[in-house]
RNA sequence: GGGCGCUUAGCUCAGCUGGUUCAGAGCGCCUGCCUUACAAGCAGGAGGUCGGCGGUUCGAAUCCGUCAGCGCCCACCA
């Protein structure tokens, strides 16, 4: 059989998907299910942006979802894993809109409905490409489902859930301090307002006080209140400190503390706000901290949401001086109309020194929000938005985290969802932009009257007028995203689909999205299916560079998977990345140096690819008899691998219950480099080419297939494309009857009667010997090729077994001719090892093999004596047993104690021997 | 201002319920090897008082307290 000595990925890779797809060996019919029985297994993917392109942090999330959905379908699970994107309104329209930029056009240009044709266009060409890459690291989904946030099926499911929530009271329609985008021009939710941390400033203004307040004012001035003062014309001012000067323009209000007893007698007088000629009270607001600052606040109703807050409870109206592109607008003064905000800044501030009315300003580090698609800083803004009411819908998937039916992995983030929960705000649905969900809901021109409705009106319910008007704003691509593990199955309709796959299993998905998304789907499976949408939250690891920095397009520090794929193959990602997060931890890869992070799963996969090819060549194209036919000539190093063999499928089931894909990695490695290619291998050379006579040889090349087979079924859905290729090729009997692919193969039982603890003890013992000869042979200084005889000292257990058979391993592995045992001869040596006369090594094993064991055993004996200790002791601090227990049996336990003390201090002492021997 | 997490070898990190993985892995480094599966490899090796201090325990990288440094999330302090 002829395989390239280095594995192409590029060779096998994409024919390999190719020839899945077209087996359909992803579909899965709901009939898997309902009919016939099959216990589903459901993963619902985070659909991406139609218009991203594939990076590091997809590469983890999809590897991770195709391990498990691989892995649970090797199970005899009906595994489904559905596929999408989403119309991400934002920066879908942000992107077209750039498009057209360079053409010279607005979106405004074209109009609405011609903008909306020109991104679903621009959508079906490139959108979805991101799909075609997930297909290139190999994701198992069944792509003949794969759905879009915007198409009909779910744009029905939108409306409905509109429609549902408006009835039952929880949409509705309010004017509030949103966060404003003045780039996108639309609204954002709370969560799409990042804040960073800015060093700024804080400017110190001073209003004028409106005549009549100049003896309350003189005594609170004396008393101490520096934010009060005198100008040169003789009249008074108070200091209210901002970072934002320009909204002083808009200031309906002074506030300060109701028990501020500084400033008592100012409450209920006036201030002249500078600038503008207007005239404002002073009132008086609990929300006003009196120790920040001059204990005084300007308060500017329309741009800011607290402020807005205090003028609701004092009655009094806002009054917003700003226009949606964040200039000043038509109520700010004609001075500054048209300015920018940050040109207004400094225009009110050089305004307010020329008036002798500035007080200087000081460094103040603040967060401020920025709108987390074009990254423009967010301006508060009072306009009337579409809100869902949330604390509802939270109650169901609060219970739900805590009563343990939906679970976070790590655990950690249970609490952090929960504190979410409980004190959710109400969500702002609307969202001022052309690309997405149109609210269900118009307005009747000639009566007022709103309407909201599944199917579009075309008359007013109220007056029967036909002057309807639908309101222009779209839903928060969100809105859609949260029905998605229903609406993929075709919610609202009772779908075969739904009644077999859901809810689902597991979601795994990046930890910055939990609000946005996580947590709606739970509350909206609540809500419109009546149980949470997965049971399990995989909230995966960031992936990161070199210097800890989450790898983003801005930073320039992301990593092409597709290029990675190019060079090393789908599989060297998969295992890389998967090998690399641990639960709970972040990865770290260089964008730099490609090379060197992804080596690990590079090389492993090719190691594979190796240790399969070496399989395949000495093995032969005959097939293999069934391990039942040899059992009778199976030798140590046979017992043994297919023993580590049953113990890594126990281990790995386990790990992968857990969801820790780092050690199942990491076990699965360690066993078939370690174990199965270092020493297993080795081993078996001479007896594949016939040197031990046949039925060694027969036993080896079954025990190999038969070990090669298992582990390639453990790796499979870590590194499904090399395993897959190699394992068509095994050499079974029963070739027949096996699956097509591997990939449809099932998951190793593991097995206890595979298990051998005297083989692997003897083995272990065994590799400690060479290892030992190996070193000394280094340390002698005896050539490469040499052999040696080797003097055995000590009574090695090893060698009270089937003797020959073990020397022979020794010789096969430690390049040694004779072995010759002699005990006294070597004890007199007393070191580990000494080269005879040139070419006979001594080698002493009581130093060195029974030392670990005797230690090991040591150290159990401790534990479980310290473990008897422990107990005796709790007893003997037990009131009630030293209250009713008899004399003498109070004494016994005493003695008991005392005389496990001894014992444990006795083995300690011994312990402390052997390890400084 | 609250909440959470991290600190282990030169680098990136594992180490789950304290003791049979207990001081580990990969990369890097040193030495010797193109040994008929693999130089993307093989064999051998150097390198760490597990952030500091205190405590619990027969026994602590692991549990508790505290200090220091780093990171993340949430929040309206103008």
């Amino acid at each position: 059989m002829e395989l390239a000595p280095r594995l192409d990925p590029r060779g096998i890779e994409p024919s390999l998907y190719a020839a899945w797809m077209e087996r359909r060996e992803f579909h899965l019919s709901p009939d898997s299910v309902t009919r016939d029985g099959r216990e589903p297994f459901v993963i619902v993917i985070p659909p991406p942006n139609v218009t991203a392109v594939l990076h590091m942090g997809h590469g983890l999330n999809n590897t991770i979802q195709d391990v498990l959905i691989r892995w649970r379908r090797m199970q005899g699970r009906a595994a489904l894993w559905v596929p999408g994107t989403d119309h991400a309104g934002i920066a879908t329209q942000n992107v077209v809109e750039r498009i057209l930029a360079r053409e010279g056009k607005t979106r405004q240009d074209l109009g609405r409905e011609a903008f909306v044709e020109r991104t679903w266009e621009f959508v079906r060409e490139t959108g979805g490409a991101i799909l075609d890459q997930l297909k290139a690291i190999g994701s198992s989904c069944d792509w003949e489902r794969t759905r879009f946030t915007l198409d009909p099926g779910l744009s029905r499911a939108v409306r409905e859930v509109f429609v549902h929530l408006y009835e039952k009271g929880l949409i509705y329609r309010g004017e509030y301090i949103i966060n404003w985008c003045p780039r996108c021009h639309t609204a954002l939710a709370n969560e799409e307002a990042e804040g960073t941390e800015v060093e700024g400033r804080l400017y110190h203004l001073r209003y004028p006080l409106a005549p009549g307040l100049e003896e309350e004012t003189a005594s609170a001035s004396t008393a101490g209140a520096a934010s009060l003062g005198r100008l040169p014309d003789g009249r008074w001012y108070l200091t209210v400190s901002t970072t934002r000067p320009e909204t002083m323009l808009g200031d309906m209000a002074v506030a300060v503390n109701p028990g501020d007893e500084r400033y008592a007698g100012l409450v209920g007088g006036e201030v002249d706000l500078p600038l503008t000629g207007r005239r404002i009270p002073i009132i008086a607001d609990e929300y006003v901290d009196r120790e920040f600052g001059t204990g005084m606040v300007k308060v500017t109703p329309a741009h800011d949401p607290n402020d807005f807050e205090m003028a609701q409870r004092a009655g009094i109206a806002p009054l917003n001086v700003m226009t949606p592109e964040a200039r000043m607008g038509e109520n700010a003064p004609a001075a500054f109309r048209g300015m920018d905000r940050f040109e207004a800044r400094k225009a009110v501030v050089e305004a307010f020194k020329g008036e002798g009315l500035f007080g200087g300003d000081t460094p103040h580090t603040h967060a401020i929000p920025r709108c987390y698609r074009c990254d423009t800083v967010v301006e508060p803004r009072l306009s009337e938005q579409w809100f869902v009411r949330m604390k509802p819908l939270a109650e169901p998937a609060l219970a739900a985290s805590r009563d343990g039916t939906v679970t976070f992995v790590p655990e950690r983030w249970k609490k952090v969802y929960e504190h979410w929960m409980e004190n959710i705000r109400d969500w702002c649905i609307s969202r001022q932009l052309w690309w997405g969900h149109r609210i269900p809901v118009w307005y009747c021109r000639d009566c007022g009257h709103t309407l909201v409705a599944r199917e579009d009106p075309t008359a007013c319910s109220a007056c029967g007028s036909e002057r309807l008007e639908q309101d222009p704003d779209v839903l928060d691509t969100w809105f859609s995203s949260w029905l998605w593990p229903f609406s993929v199955f075709g919610w609202p309709e009772r779908t075969e689909d739904l009644k077999a796959f859901y809810p689902g299993h597991v979601l795994s998905t990046a930890p910055e999205i939990l609000f946005f998304w996580v947590a709606r789907m739970i509350m909206a499976g609540y809500e419109f299916m009546g149980e949470a949408p997965f049971r399990t939250v995989y909230l995966h690891a960031t992936v990161r560079d070199i210097q800890g920095r989450k790898m983003s397009k801005s930073l320039g520090n992301g990593i092409d998977p597709l290029e990675v794929v190019e060079r090393f193959g789908a599989d060297a990602l998969r295992f890389t990345v998967i090998s690399g997060a641990a639960v709970g931890t972040d990865i770290h890869l260089d964008p730099q140096d490609l090379e060197a992070s992804f080596a690990p799963g590079r090389n492993f996969a090719n190691k594979v690819w190796n240790a399969g090819r070496f399989t395949l060549m000495s093995v032969g194209e005959d097939p293999v008899r069934p391990l039942e036919k040899v059992q009778g000539h199976l030798e140590l190093a046979d017992r043994w691998i297919i023993s580590r063999l049953a113990r890594t499928v126990q281990a790995r089931t386990q790990e992968l219950e857990k969801f820790r894909l780092h050690d199942v990695a990491d076990l699965a490695y360690h066993f078939f480099w370690g174990d199965l290619a270092d020493w297993y291998l080795e081993l078996v050379k001479p007896r594949l080419k016939g040197e031990r006579g046949e039925e060694s040889r027969e036993a080896a090349r079954t025990v190999l297939v038969t070990v090669l087979d298992g582990i390639l079924r453990l790796l499979h859905p870590l590194i499904p494309f090399v395993t897959e290729e190699l394992w068509q090729k095994l050499p079974w009997p029963w070739a027949s009857e096996r699956p097509r692919f591997l990939m449809a193969a099932s998951w190793p039982e593991p097995r206890r009667e595979w298990e051998d603890a005297d083989a692997e003890g003897q083995m272990a013992a065994l590799q400690e010997l060479v290892t030992q000869i190996r070193r000394l042979r280094k340390e002698y200084g005896v050539p490469e090729g040499a052999q040696v005889d080797v003097v055995l000292a000590g009574a090695p257990e090893v060698f009270r077994g089937t003797l020959e058979e073990e020397a022979q391993a020794v010789r096969t592995l430690a390049r040694v001719g004779a072995i010759t045992w002699e005990r006294e001869k070597a004890r007199g040596a007393g070191a580990h090892g000494v080269l005879l006369n040139g070419t006979e090594l001594f080698v002493s094993l009581e130093g060195v093999i029974d030392l670990v064991r005797e230690k090991a055993r040591l150290q159990g004996e401790i534990g479980r004596l310290a473990g008897q200790l422990t107990a005796t002791r709790k007893k003997l601090e037990n009131q009630g047993f030293l209250g009713k227990a008899p004399e003498e049996v109070v004494a016994r336990e005493r003695e008991k104690a005392a005389s496990l003390q001894e014992q444990v201090e006795k083995l300690q002492d011994k312990l402390r021997v052997f390890e400084g021997a």
